[in-house]
This record gives structure tokens, C-alpha cells and sequence, in this order.
DNA sequence: ATGTCGCGTGAAACGCGA
């Protein structure tokens, strides 16, 4: 079973790229992030002819996740429990999360937070900085109620966060950025620490194996990237892990998305 | 280089988010 996730920065600015891509790929799960679309824009019909089921959690603008599955799809859930906004009832939810059962496998799509800038006017921790903190205590809570159910679970997305610093290509350049920050990688630790396993470094333990470059100041001839789109896997689907891709091509390609598919195959047989 | 994309507004160029 391969399971995908790709960041697609618009799916309707990047359908022929992602239709493409699946025809190559051939993924039976697509975690798709920023899909910037409402749920009635979503062009399901075109991966529904291709034989995907979809599941789809949109917002205008921004943000938006998608589920694609050859297999049917159940329990689907979107959003986490706890509040966007807990203090200020006028603003709307982020669409950031969803999640299936397909095929035995429990699946999070996972568009976190940026977080970016960090300090606001004042040098204080801005708004946004502190969402994604309180957005990641939100994941955290509901990954480690799902580890209860002790299912084979993976959490697959753009995370925003560069796990160390050999995941980034110069680690002075990204030093005070909310995907490096001690707060912010310390909740992604937690993931791990509670039992996920980080699919990446489980087949390819080091070295720069990157999934994100800027569209600013050439970063993909000169090869600066980040690593920041992650598959995280419970015990129970890490014991199936034969591999993991990140596939760069992708990123290569005219029109192309700033992030780049990554995928794992997992042996259920 | 504040360097590039994509979106919405509103009908072109700008502000926002990344």
C-alpha cells in the first residue's frame, strides 16, 4: 500500500501537475495540503475517473486538505477537538486537518501552521507564532488518544517543521524561524517520543533529503531546501514499513508546487 | 534584491500568505 502526501500550493493552479504525477506514481493514498479551494471547487470528478474515492475538507484562500484513496473510505474527520481561536468567536476555522480509515489504515492529513513571523511590532510572540504552538498542543492531544486504539495510523503532511538541523540545507539561514524554534520542534519530539516513527529516517537515517524548496532566490537549481513534509507512523503500521521516496522530480517540472511529493509503502500482506 | 508564486478583488495592480 503507498500512501502519499504532497502539498500541492493550489489544485487548481496544479491539476495537470497532479494528475500527471498519479499517473506516474500510482499512490493509493494522496494526503493533499493547500488545496485553496472550497469543497464544491474541488475537481474530485477528475481523480474519481482516475479510481479515487475523495475526501475533502476546503477553504476559500487558504489552507484546504484533501484525502484521496483507491480503497473505500470511512470514519472520516475533519478538524481537531479544542478551539482555532479561543478567545475571538469572529474568526473563522482553519481548514487544516483530515482523517480516514481506508484499507485498514488509519490516515491524518496534516497542514500545519506556519508560523511565520515569529516576533510581532512589540518583539512578542505574534499571533500566528502562537497558533501553531496551541494548533500543535491540539495534534498532540489527538495523536496520542488515536496510539490508544493501537491501529496502524499514519500522521502525513507538511508539518512546517524542520525536525534538526541536517534537514535544512544551512541551518544559520533558517535559525529564528518558526519551523526551527526550540517550542515549535519540541512538540514535534513529542510526536516521536510518544511512539511515532518518522518514516524518512527510518529507511534513510541521514544525510539532506529535502521536500520543500522557496520559488525565491533560485532555491531549486541551488538546492536549498528543507525537509519539512513528514509521514509519522504508529508501532503498528511502522512494523510495515518496507519504504519511503521522496521524489524530486517533481519539483523539477514547469508550474511546478514549492513542496514535492514524499510517499511510503507499507507491506500489509 | 523586499529576489517568486497563488489568491481575491475587481478589472490593473496590490495586499496577503507562504
Amino acid at each position: 500500500m503507498k500512501i502519499a502526501t504532497f502539498n500541492v500550493n493550489s489544485i487548481k493552479a496544479r491539476l495537470p501537475r497532479v494528475l500527471e504525477w498519479l499517473e506516474a506514481s500510482k499512490p493509493d493514498v494522496v494526503c493533499m495540503q493547500e488545496i485553496k479551494c472550497i469543497d464544491e471547487k474541488f475537481p474530485a470528478i477528475e481523480f474519481e475517473d482516475m479510481g479515487y474515492n475523495v475526501a475533502v475538507h476546503g477553504q476559500k484562500t487558504y489552507n484546504g486538505v484533501a484525502i484521496l484513496s483507491k480503497f473505500p473510505i470511512e470514519d472520516v474527520r475533519c478538524g481537531l477537538d479544542g478551539e482555532d481561536w479561543p478567545d475571538d468567536d469572529e474568526k473563522e476555522d482553519q481548514a487544516r486537518y483530515i482523517e480516514v480509515f481506508t484499507n485498514g489504515v488509519r490516515i491524518g492529513c496534516i497542514y500545519l501552521p506556519n508560523g511565520n513571523p515569529v516576533l510581532d511590532a512589540d518583539q512578542q510572540n505574534s499571533e500566528k507564532y502562537e497558533y501553531k504552538l496551541r494548533w500543535m498542543d491540539r495534534l498532540n492531544d489527538h495523536a496520542a488518544e488515536l496510539l490508544k486504539f493501537e491501529e496502524k495510523l499514519v500522521l502525513a503532511g507538511d508539518y512546517n517543521i524542520i525536525p534538526k538541523d541536517e534537514d535544512c540545507y544551512d541551518p544559520a539561514a533558517w535559525e529564528g524561524d518558526a519551523a526551527t524554534l526550540p517550542e515549535s520542534r519540541k512538540r514535534y519530539r513529542t510526536l516521536l517520543n510518544m511512539g511515532f516513527t518518522d518514516a524518512l529516517r527510518a529507511t534513510i537515517p541521514q544525510g539532506n533529503n529535502f521536500t520543500f524548496w522557496d520559488y525565491q532566490r533560485g532555491s531549486w537549481p541551488k538546492d536549498h531546501g528543507i525537509r519539512i513534509d513528514h509521514l509519522l507512523l504508529s508501532p503498528q503500521a511502522a512494523d510495515h514499513l518496507t519504504d519511503c521516496q521522496i521524489e524530486r522530480d517533481v519539483r523539477g517540472k514547469e508550474k511546478a508546487s514549492d513542496h514535492t511529493p514524499i510517499w511510503i509503502e507499507l507491506d500489509l500482506d
